[in-house]
DNA sequence: TCCGTGACGCGAT
DNA sequence: CATCGCGCCACGG
């Protein structure tokens, strides 16, 4: 497989990873997941691949940054998880998902 | 091949 | 805390 399947599938396995009730951000899973500085193909893989638990993946800073309908679903799933808002932002503090720290 | 766009990150202002 | 600017990567026109 190329370099690209690679990659998707690495963060794939990353994003699967998170447990519920525990998020992470788009920076982190792509660290977590080998490639740091990947946050932007972090974005596409969400976007259009299904059976993901996206909801679980945050802007920096546990902010959503989604837009429209799916702001709303994000936020009411995780909440459903238990995790916690602090305004419009997450207690990362709290449910911050922590990755083993693998490299490659 | 160049250019604009997007569920982004981060430091500076 | 709100914005701006610049960097990053894959895609599609």
């Amino acid at each position: 497989m190329n370099k690209a399947e690679q990659r998707d599938t690495a963060i794939r396995r990353t994003i699967r990873s998170i447990p519920r009730g525990k998020v992470a951000t788009y920076g982190q899973v792509a660290e977590a997941a080998g490639y740091p500085g990947y946050h932007r193909q972090v974005v596409q893989v969400l976007a259009r691949s299904e059976g993901l638990p996206w909801h679980r993946v945050l802007g920096a800073g546990g902010l959503i940054k989604t837009t429209g309908e799916d702001a709303f679903d994000q936020r009411t799933r995780l909440q459903m998880e238990g995790v916690a808002f602090h305004g419009k932002r997450v207690d990362m503090k709290q449910h911050q998902h922590v990755f083993a720290t693998r490299r490659r």
